[in-house]
DNA sequence: TAATTGAGGACTATTCTAGTCCTATTTAAT
DNA sequence: ATTAAATAGGACTAGAATAGTCCTCAATTA
């Protein structure tokens, strides 16, 4: 179903809550009350994003987080990479070690195009589009097939 | 990792294959034997794929698997959903049911969205793009950010 | 009728994910 | 100084999903 991990799930939640009330500190207390998720589940969501720079924490009391940029900075792409390792579709897109199809494993390079047009997709979503309220699903136009000529 | 699963991977060199000697049956046996998958896991793959009637399979001695259509009219999206099921990023894209995220989650007008831009963009690669040699990633463009206006 | 090949489904083992918890560190307030 | 409130970092467990195998039945050809 080429899913997304729930805790990527969460995060996006976690993600909008905070965006909506931008900086402000929220302690990770406060925001597993708010969203209704578990408070260590929120904690280790917290973490990530702090290591991958969405999210600045300050220790102590009264510490907390805050995001690290605007929403309109903070890219759907970003939050995914943060939470689950490089986007890419297979595992031949991120290394080519341990590749032992013999035959038919030519298709790496179109796999990397694919790979790079869906991080392009993510990439454009920013967590400002996210809170917004809902697009209508109009005119999507995604030209990948003209690519290859 | 927005990952796919190793079967699909499989199911992609196991297309090229058929793809690229197209019109003539080939035996799960002899597949397993040009792509070095396993004979029980390459079963397992072609009986999803005609499931999903991206392959017409005979019965018998003699018997094997044919491609339905040419490789230009099967899509990636295809045979994605073939092996794993609709593509779709979480699961309340395909249905609201136990959504209990009580606030936060008025953000799925916009991740259908988003599910339906990436579905675009593998429905739009097919099978004969995969087999052809690899293209150059230059001039991906892809223009989602503009939709949310 | 025998040999070959796919259909369908049950089953197992392994890997991955989700979720929890413990200890150390930092900061603020008293 | 000391205590309380927070995060940092990592270890650990349980459960779910995936990968992979195997067995029996059905169909076709020679």
């Amino acid at each position: 179903m080429l899913r997304l991990s729930k805790l990527t799930d969460y995060a996006t939640v976690i993600l909008s809550f905070m965006a909506r009330d931008k900086a402000q500190v929220h302690a990770a207390m406060e925001i597993a009350a708010v969203t209704g998720i578990a408070l260590p589940t929120v904690s280790k969501i917290l973490k990530l994003l702090v290591n991958a720079k969405v999210l600045i924490s300050t220790r102590g009391a009264k510490g907390g987080y805050v995001l690290a940029r605007t929403p309109e900075e903070i890219s759907i792409a970003t939050v995914i990479s943060a939470l689950e390792g490089p986007i890419a579709l297979t595992e031949c897109s991120i290394s080519h070690q341990g590749c032992e199809q013999a035959s038919g494993c030519d298709i790496g390079g179109n796999w990397s195009l694919i790979n790079q047009t869906i991080h392009n997709a993510l990439e454009s979503v920013t967590l400002a589009d996210l809170i917004r309220p809902a697009a209508i699903p109009e005119e999507v136009f995604v030209p990948v097939a003209s690519l290859y000529r």
